[in-house]
DNA sequence: ATATTTAAAGATAATTTTGTCTTTAATATT
DNA sequence: AATATTAAAGACAAAATTATCTTTAAATAT
């Protein structure tokens, strides 16, 4: 569904949404380690967060890293996909047709259409603290690890 | 959603079970035309498609060409994804987690898992040939030129 | 001020995906 | 049998994605 880049960057994202705060930041070490992903280029993928839209915060130098705002964390999690170049696959026709639409439908057009719908919806709405908040909960989980 | 070479795959497939037959074979050329895919790499994806499954069927020499069998017309679309190695992009976590599931499920778990049936439901019961005859019927499109 | 810690920035590299081109093999036609 | 037509197979290349490493800059603590 999503770019191993876009993967990172959600899970990334929610997990410093649950664990930090602007007094408590996490280093990329951590972070990397907690969701299994390649340190370096979590790195990268978090710059560009802080970059577009705003959805993580950082600071450099000692006690420095990553957090979310509070504001940041009522952002749907459909903010993550368009900070990282990727809130098309929300919209484009499952063949790949440029210009599939009502008028000139691809041949899944009809069926796909309230599944996308859905997904428009679950990313448009959900919010990144209500994942995070599940975390805290217990109720879901977002380390890699075995 | 899927990879170009999986939308090349599902495009073609659904071309071929629309404009052919056992006794008018399409050649590569017509095919990559219509569907608006790089010739030599359709090629090799129709290659694929006819190793694999025998989704799509093949003679060379004059008057050769692609075509589906009418058994093959009656494979769901699915059997196109599997064929490519893609089947999977059904099953797996929306944040790439690899044990992601009931017991251990991600925060996006059950919010995704209706959907996830959904497109599993499409991809699993829509027939190649469903999607053919709608072509045919003129309601939807395949062509990808302006 | 200096040293230390941390992310930012930039260069580079590996891998995968996407795409092309050439040669070979199969089938049909003459 | 020779020729023409078509896909199969294989080698190669370009582009995009994924990943690593080094240097720089900012912030803090000493």
């Amino acid at each position: 569904m999503f770019s191993k880049t876009t993967e990172y960057a959600l899970r990334a994202t929610i997990f410093i949404a649950q664990k930090s705060s602007e007094s408590n930041k996490l280093g990329i070490e951590e972070i990397s380690n907690a969701i299994d992903s390649p340190k370096s280029f979590t790195a990268k993928i978090l710059q560009a967060l802080t970059k577009n839209n705003n959805v993580v915060s950082s600071v450099r130098g000692p006690n420095g890293g990553f957090f979310i705002t509070e504001k940041a964390k009522k952002l749907p999690v459909r903010a993550i996909l368009k900070a990282m170049g990727e809130e098309d696959v929300l919209d484009k026709c499952v063949l790949g047709l440029k210009q599939c639409s009502e008028l000139q439908p691809c041949p899944m057009h009809a069926q796909y259409k309230p599944i996308k719908k859905q997904l428009k919806e679950l990313f448009g709405t959900k919010t990144i603290q209500q994942l995070a908040a599940d975390i805290k909960d217990g109720v879901v989980f977002i380390n890699n690890k075995k």
